[in-house]
DNA sequence: GAAGCCCATACCCTGGAGGTATCGATCGCG
DNA sequence: CGCGATCGATACCTCCAGGGTATGGGCTTC
């Protein structure tokens, strides 16, 4: 299989509908139609359902969908890796570190620092996105090495090391009433904090539907929680810097909430060995 | 990027030699070493360092190597597990387990009665390889769930859930030195048992050098054990099915011996979810 | 039943993948 | 030092697969 006709085939399963999915491709339909057949008669599997009004999923044509995002990922992965890997010595950066906007900003410049003084350190740069789509950068390539949240952030299919082990807290607008107590238990919190979750975009950039402020970084959402528009749950740490107007308020009977350092598992690059090394003090 | 041009590349980078490489794609040097350049002069980097005499990775090379290895599992993967997918309503396998031969039997074969016994089970395939060929299976899809035994099996990349741990413990020929003790420590393991321990093949189906005698499978090795030509160290539960002429020393000062369920991360197939949770107790 | 939507088929054309022949550089050897 | 052998690169040709346009044919909708 070639990743064109991966590409073509998620781009149909994706759109159902053989016109918007050409369309997107930048090809004009009867090319598509005739190789998602060749596809479907190579594989020997009938992967989509057509009648001339619909297009709908086989359960072959789902399990391609799933397994060929990874592949289209790791072959993404592998040539932006190997064009960084490229233009490291003139001056690009040798690791990529994405981590939360906003979250863990003391540990990861303390990193930083500490990987800097290494003798053979390359440069870092660090990219900075919303919630959930740091596991998308590692997988696709453009970033090397995360910063992850567990249990928020889904660690499946990385190697990692633990940083910290932290207490979660409610973060809330500076005299809400549950800044008069001492403690929420998880169970009450809905209840008695009485505000939306914030909304963060998916991996295409949109929101879902639902209750709750639009948001895409912490800044924005820091204010919002001073103007007591939404809340958080955050580790204790990101109480520290959420500044003026905003409370911090400790959550009980929640997990505890694990810092992390993800990378991919086949990664075998020397620097990226050293960071994690610094990272983990050995 | 096609895979196409990951299988030359991989294949120029194993083989080190134009020609070589093309032989074992079955084409002719001359396109080979076209499709390469192309490749370089695509990703704007240099992959290989070549004279007329030698061919060479560099940096860059080395990196796509690793990431395009990983990317053509995942198109592999994704190839064969659409087969099987669309095979499974008429007779096919729904799942496919890979253990190590000969290991955890009795485990297994619980698990595959307990499972069995849901109201939605499908049919489940047991694939039995040598060790350390498990994670490959899982990798390009020629299985979907594997158990393995941490810390031997490289458990990174995959979700995993933990089955049993124990203690490990030392196979020796019966009537061995080592079998008049209560306990053997690692540190003295090497020492005290004499014996050369045994190899398996590669993922290549090949042998490295060195003593120590060649085996394919567990049968052959506990044969080999009763004979007093090698060792193993295994969990204790394998000495009860080890058999006559082979006797069990447990081993301290080791870490102990997890078997663990393990899958590849990004699947979401509700019959492996339904074997999982099965296999868990849950 | 007329119109519209949508996927499949028929047919043509072009780019690129693969083949053969050969060059040019490098190394070993007498 | 010159000769042959080795090996990757280049030149040139062929052919097919992937892409385009035109159109057919099944459904749905008023």
């Amino acid at each position: 299989m070639e990743t064109r006709e991966l590409r073509y085939f998620v781009a149909v399963a994706e759109e159902l509908h053989f016109g918007r999915a050409a369309e997107r491709l930048g090809i004009a339909q009867p090319p598509l139609s005739r190789a998602i057949g060749q596809l479907e008669r190579r594989l020997g599997a009938r992967l989509l359902e057509r009648t001339s009004r619909s297009v709908a999923l086989t359960g072959a044509g789902e399990v391609l969908l799933a397994e060929a995002r990874t592949a289209l990922d790791a072959v993404a992965a592998a040539e932006r890796r190997t064009r960084r890997a490229a233009e490291a010595p003139t001056g690009g950066a040798g690791l990529v570190l994405v981590s939360k906007a906003g979250a863990a900003n003391e540990l990861v410049a303390k990193l930083l620092d500490q990987y800097a003084a290494e003798p053979d350190a390359v440069g870092v740069d660090v990219m900075l996105v919303g919630p959930g789509l740091q596991e998308q950068a590692l997988r696709d390539g453009r970033a090397d090495v995360a910063i992850l949240h567990a249990p928020w952030d889904d660690v499946a299919g990385f190697d990692t090391e633990v940083l910290t082990v932290e207490d979660p807290a409610v973060l809330v607008q500076a005299g809400h009433p549950l800044t008069g107590r001492d403690a929420v238990h998880a169970s009450e919190l809905e209840a008695l904090v009485g505000l939306p979750a914030p909304r963060w975009p998916d991996r295409e950039g949109r929101y879902a539907d639902g209750p709750g402020p639009e948001v895409h970084d912490v800044t924005q959402l820091l204010q919002l929680i001073a103007l007591g528009r939404t809340y958080l749950v955050a580790p204790v740490s990101a109480a520290a810097q959420a500044g003026e107007g905003v409370a911090a308020v400790p959550l009980l009977g929640a997990p505890p909430v694990t810092t992390l350092l993800a990378w991919p598992p086949q990664s075998r690059s020397r620097d990226l060995a050293s960071f994690v090394r610094v990272a983990t003090g050995a």
